[in-house]
DNA sequence: CTCAGTGTTCAGTG
DNA sequence: TCACTGAACACTGA
């Protein structure tokens, strides 16, 4: 589930376990989609026998820096993930594109399942596309009232396309965008010109809670607050909140929508 | 067997 | 040119 909780809970995984480790070896898969325009050998070639110096994120984006120049980028699609497992793991991860074998016998190993994510190879990942394209995020950026203001109030469309847009709220994606709505109780079609100061600023108030919410938890569904929405999103079997509010679905700025309309009118 | 889906990009529309 | 919409991408699981 990888938006920005999720992707920050890797990144401090991969600065805790990583971070001061020399890569020993790589293991890269034969897979021209994930690694894009890198070719698997030059990936290899470039990390072996380089030491992990800092990890840095900003939005869903996450990329390594090392002890020269040169940064990996990674990004997960919908089912990528990072892990860290003990070398020679019985049942390490499926789907392994891409391991980094630590100089103390650990992985740090990136997945991505439907093959969606990308693996690049970048002088400075923060200077170019994707990453120079986005917005603010929210947890690391400041993020003030007023800016929100004005970009709302400029544009035409969804709130809840609003809220997926990287330009605006780099990081948030679909189960966060539904989730700040219904904290927030506001109807995900409504046009942005259309609310109030009071409305946005609640908005506002909301992503910042729910993302320090999911970041505290380690982004563990398991231990998000018993009445969000997440958990009962995913299902359109599911008929109410936890609330006991009647749940519905819609297609909203062209993504699945769950939302409760008498919480959210 | 069919179809929806946590994300991004790009072609098409107005 | 801009803002926005919808399809495509690849694969899994319901």
């Amino acid at each position: 589930m990888p938006e920005l909780p999720e992707v920050e809970t890797w990144r401090r995984l991969a600065e805790r376990e990583a971070v001061g480790h020399t890569i020993v070896d790589v293991t890269v898969a034969d897979d021209k989609k994930v690694f894009d325009k890198n070719a698997p050998q030059t990936l290899r070639h470039k990390l072996k026998g380089r030491t992990i110096t800092g990890t840095d994120r900003r939005g869903k984006h996450l990329w390594l820096t090392f002890d020269a120049p040169g940064e990996l980028y990674l990004h997960f699609g919908m089912t990528g993930s990072l892990h860290v497992f003990p070398e020679g793991d019985e049942d390490p991860p499926s789907h392994l594109k891409l391991q980094l074998h630590l100089d103390d016998d650990r992985v740090l190993g990136y997945r991505c399942v439907r093959r969606i994510g990308k693996v690049r190879w970048l002088k400075e990942v923060a200077a170019m596309p994707p990453v120079s394209n986005l917005g603010p995020d929210p947890l690391r950026d400041d993020l003030s009232a007023e800016w929100v203001l004005d970009q709302l109030r400029a544009k035409k469309g969804t709130i809840k396309s609003a809220l997926l847009n990287q330009k605006l709220f780099a990081g948030v994606g679909n189960w966060i965008a539904d989730e700040v709505l219904y904290q927030a109780r506001l109807d995900p079609r409504r046009r942005c010109g259309d609310l109030s100061e009071k409305e946005i600023r609640s908005l506002r108030t909301q992503l910042l809670r729910v993302l320090k919410k999911a970041v505290e938890a380690g982004a563990d569904a398991d231990t998000f607050p018993r009445t969000w929405l997440f958990h009962v999103r995913w299902s359109r079997k599911n008929t109410h909140t936890a609330r006991g509010e009647a749940l519905r679905f819609d297609t909203v700025g062209g993504r699945t929508t769950a939302w409760a309309p008498e919480r959210q009118g």
